[in-house]
Formats: structure tokens, sequence, C-alpha cells
DNA sequence: AAATATGCATAATATTCTTATGTATTCAAA
DNA sequence: TTTGAATACATAAGAATATTATGCATATTT
């Protein structure tokens, strides 16, 4: 039997750019299924990208100009790389600063019952 | 002249019942205005809860039996406490933790870049 | 007297996500 | 061998959550 634990999912929310940008600024090129599997992978199941999330959000960073695509065809499969175009990598960046120094802002909030590290 | 760093607002979506919940675990009842400036003060001044955002949030705890109110009158003008019920204590340790072990994963996700004390 | 701060509230809108659906190929197991 | 799971893309309808704008009213500071 398996018991997976998922964080409500509203935490989530806001953060999907910002994981996105940094998996693509660590990885030269990436495709959506890649990415799903990977964050599934380095959360340990506990976050799970939806399709419905992910797409759009792709769709929409490619066209801000932050990432480009290489359509690859594998068997008569479709395989659409995604990676960083230069504003990209600042932007993925920048996102993760702000992510970080708004975890240390929340930690303040939280204190009391947080026990990072 | 001043310069106010704000988030980008998304991340903070999500966040808010967690910050509130905290809060009135700590502070055996407070009102809507005085919750926005401690949370402005604690912050820095880096999160700044809307109006719009903050009353309906605490309407939808209170209708979930998570707060009671008490409302006082300061000369004419009227201010709501918010107090937490019992349910509602064991609701607010429970998103806390929640959101520190969300933290700790997102660390894992985005670590690099992140230098957290 | 006017501006700022205090204090509540709601409506219209925007953003971001979930859920549901659709299409299609590949691979493993029954 | 066929059935289910995994791979791989995509979009539409709806829910959740927040912003912005607005409204009302009192109190304090300049």
């Amino acid at each position: 039997m398996h018991i997976c634990f998922m964080y409500s999912k509203e935490l989530l929310k806001g953060t999907l750019k910002t994981i996105v940008l940094k998996l693509l600024s660590e990885n030269e090129k990436m495709y959506g299924y890649e990415i799903t599997q990977r964050v599934k992978a380095l959360s340990d199941g506990k976050i799970l990208l939806t399709e419905g999330a992910l797409y759009p959000t792709l769709h929409k960073l490619e066209s801000e100009g932050l990432l480009v695509t290489e359509t690859v065809s594998i068997g008569k499969r479709i395989r659409k790389y995604y990676s960083l175009t230069n504003e990209g990598v600042s932007t993925a960046e920048a996102k993760v600063n702000e992510f970080a120094d708004f975890m240390l802002t929340m930690r303040t909030l939280l204190s009391p019952n947080l026990s990072l590290s």
C-alpha cells in the first residue's frame, strides 16, 4: 500500500515558474514530461505538477521570451525541448533569489515552529 | 524618498491563511487592521496584506469554525476581534508544519542558490 | 482644514491552478 | 495479444485566491 503525502495545493501557487526556470538553468534543455518527473523525483513525490498547469506556463514563458523551443521526433512521437534565453537565465536567477528572500521573511513570521536545518 | 521592495505577489498566494492562523495562535485575539500592521512590521514592509484579501479570508476561517469573533466599540468606531477555536489551534499548528516541510522541499529543488543561514 | 491613519466591508476583475478531456505512441505484463 | 501503464503533447471549464477599486465612517496629526 502506498500513502502519498501531498502538500495542500495552495502553497504551490506562484512557485511553478520559479521551479521551471531553475530546473532549466541547470539542465540546458528539458521537455515538459521530463520536468514533471524531475520535480516528482526531487520532491519525493510531494510535488506533482499537473499538465494543465505546466504546459500553459511553458507556453507563457516562451511568449515572454524567456524560453525557446526545439521540437524533436522520437520515433513517431514528438518531444518539445525548452531552453533558456539570455533573458531567461537572468530571470531564473532573480526568481530564485526572490524566493529565497521570501522564505527568510516567512521564517521570521512563522519562526517559533520552524526548525530548518 | 522611499523605495519599497515587495515580493512579486504570486509567491504570497496560498500563505495568507497560514500567516493569519499563526499570528492568532500567538496573540489570543487580534483585529483585522492590527493583523495587516503586524505582518507589515514583522516583514519589514515586504508583505503588505490587502484588505480585499484579508477580510474575506477572516470571514471564511470564521465560517469554517476556526475563528470566533468579538465586536468591541472603540469610541464610535467598531473593532472586530478574532480568536482561535480549539479546531483553529490545531489547524494553525498543522498549517505551519506543512509550510515548514514545504520550504524544506523547495529548498531541495532550488538548493544551489539558496543560502539560508 | 486637509491629509493621513484607523477600521470595516464588498464587487469586479485578474491570476493561477485543478480537473476533465482529447489525441496518439510505446512498452510491459497478463 | 490485448490491455493497462507510461510517455508526450495540448486545451477548455471551472475553482480558488488574490488585486484593484470602491464605499462608508471615525480619529488624529499637520
